[in-house]
DNA sequence: GCAGTCACG
DNA sequence: ACGTACGTGACTGCG
């Protein structure tokens, strides 16, 4: 949202493109038309829905166009979404055209240098630029050709042309909205920490007898496990670990480890929340606005970047207060529609398990059905222990767990985790089957796959080194299940923001967590939307269960009921 | 630029 | 005997 334009190439045919520069810089530039009169000439055709428009990570480029003011309607064809769909792993246009096209284009650091030397590229010289820009527009066009033959022959175009282009400018407009932080809220709660922290790394340094950073792992363990003396989890060969849990087991065996495990939590949050969220505000809009990234994961989900904003805490006091920093401003209040254990239907659908799918059908509690299940006792005397093993186990379930998983995960012996994974697969032995099938899938196909067809290509899934092989096979196992739930979800997003837009309603989609949808809601829209968030997020897609929607409102994201 | 760590679903 | 749950992104230290 803070790039400048420096140029627009526009490719209409095959080998022909053109170059606008309007951006351009210095006292040899040749002269420009003005930017004004490239955007009146350009806005209508680019608007215009009947004509169908190709770029090579068009998010991108429709945000700083909408920027100068104009709008880009029916982006049809995108190719750097086109080839992760085909799961190509470097999705660079000079990588593609190099790896598809066969072409070696030239590389952006001839025009602008790299590292401290580099320039921007409105100082390059226009002629430069327009042969470089000119070619990026037409490769894109030639590689629309071709990766459009791919996805067909891969059954992979309706849900390109259906699901995956179409969310392009829901993102789009998401990370346009962007969300309303309460900086007053964050640098009180800043100054506060810094006080607790310098306290507590007096106190570490008191116990370790000297100064040290206590953010290097290296320094840590030096002082932990060679000047302390406390046992190291047997982990490294030659380096201590000292991740939280190997701290765990230390603690109450040595006073400082309770402190370092405060002092890290703190710190974390600190740095990386409450004192980086008010510096990526906005200045011309006063609200962050996140990057939604559609092409960076295996599974088909979204992630978000600078900031992360699907990582806010919400774990511990520290964390809601981290959350009420997220706010609505005065006459709206923000909206959260959540898919409830949306995996684990996914997972009931996909495996079509009777014990599952009546579990859900019946609209029980799952973690304690499971439980029930488990140990034979009825649903209403599953204690909360026995529901939080049978939760550890479903989520387990999932990511292809094994008995040591299970036994680290719980209080659980080895041998009781066996017969708990045991009893599991006798209870609902279409999961089982289920996931053998999968991994036989995966061996023979190379790859697997979601409710809407969409594949990850698993080749270590034949490896001969075990470790490898088994690491694939757990892949193999959660990506149909996760991506099934982002097919979901992305289905609900594209609906929601069509009806929003029928009915010109002025809520805006602000924020998506993978199994959640956050809004931004005017007064007087409050009791539509309501309705229509989870009326439309649960019929997305069907399934053979019902997806269930819960939905809370509060003025800001920490406090929502 | 990598490794270690840790925040989220 | 070994090493172990899936998927992300950001910050810090360090070479």
């Amino acid at each position: 949202m803070s790039a400048q334009l420096v140029g627009i190439s526009l490719s209409p045919a095959r080998g022909e493109a053109y170059y606008i520069p309007v951006g351009h810089v210095g006292w040899e530039q040749v002269e420009q038309l003005p930017i004004q009169q490239v955007i009146d000439r350009l806005k209508s055709p680019l608007a215009d829905a009947n004509l169908a428009k190709l770029a090579h990570n068009g998010k991108f480029d429709m945000m700083v166009l909408a920027e100068c003011g104009i709008t880009v309607n029916n982006l049809t064809f995108d190719t750097m979404v086109a080839a992760h769909l085909l799961g190509e792993k470097s999705l660079g246009l000079k990588s593609l055209a190099f790896s598809k096209l066969n072409i070696e284009m030239t590389p952006i650091s001839e025009l602008i240098g790299s590292g401290a030397k580099q320039i921007s590229m409105s100082q390059v010289e226009v002629s430069k630029v327009a042969d470089y820009a000119c070619a990026d527009a037409d490769i894109t066009g030639q590689l629309a050709e071709l990766l459009s033959a791919e996805l067909h022959q891969q059954g992979l175009w309706q849900l390109f042309s259906e699901v995956e282009m179409p969310l392009v400018p829901v993102l789009l407009l998401m990370e346009r909205n962007g969300i309303a932080l309460d900086t007053e809220l964050l640098r009180k709660m800043s100054h506060q920490l810094g006080e607790q922290l310098i306290k507590l790394e007096s106190e570490i340094f008191s116990y370790a007898g000297h100064q040290f950073n206590i953010n290097s792992p290296q320094q840590l363990g030096s002082v932990l496990f060679d000047e302390l003396k406390l046992p190291p989890g047997r982990k490294g060969k030659s380096k201590y670990s000292t991740e939280a849990s190997v701290l765990e087991e230390l603690r109450g065996v040595h006073p400082i480890i309770e402190l370092i495990l405060e002092y890290r939590q703190l710190t974390k949050l600190k740095s990386t929340y409450i004192d980086a969220l008010p510096s990526l505000i906005n200045p011309k809009t006063g609200r962050v606005h996140t990057s939604f990234n559609q092409t960076r994961t295996a599974t088909g989900r979204l992630s978000s970047s600078e900031p992360n904003l699907q990582n806010i805490p919400i774990r511990g006091e520290l964390g809601r207060q981290i959350r009420r920093a997220f706010i609505a401003p005065h006459g709206s209040c923000l909206l959260a529609g959540d898919y409830s254990q949306i995996d684990l239907r996914a997972l009931a659908h996909l495996s079509q398990d009777p014990g599952l799918l009546s579990a859900f059908q019946q609209d029980e509690d799952i973690h304690a059905a499971t439980a029930a299940q488990l140990s034979g006792v009825d649903t209403s005397k599953v204690t909360p222990d026995m529901r939080r093993l049978a939760k550890t186990v479903n989520f387990g379930v999932i990511y292809g767990m094994s008995e040591y998983g299970l036994e680290q995960a719980t209080e659980l012996s080895r041998e009781e985790a066996a017969q708990f994974i045991a009893a599991y697969f006798e209870k609902y032995p279409k999961v089982k089957q289920y996931l053998e099938s999968t991994k036989e899938q995966a061996r023979e196909t190379g790859y697997v796959q979601t409710m809407l067809g969409r594949r990850r290509f698993i080749p270590e899934i034949n490896s001969s080194n075990r470790q490898v092989r088994e690491a694939a096979e757990r892949m193999a196992i959660n990506m149909p299940v996760q991506g099934t739930s982002a097919d979901i979800i992305k289905v609900a997003m594209i609906n929601l923001c069509r009806e929003m837009a029928k009915r010109q309603l002025k809520s805006k989609m602000l924020l998506q967590v993978h199994d959640e949808l956050v809004f931004e809601i005017p007064e007087g829209e409050l009791e539509t939307m309501r309705q229509l968030v989870p009326e439309v997020m649960s019929t997305a897609l069907k399934l053979s269960v019902p997806l269930k929607v819960d939905t809370k409102m509060g003025n800001n994201w920490g406090e929502m009921e």
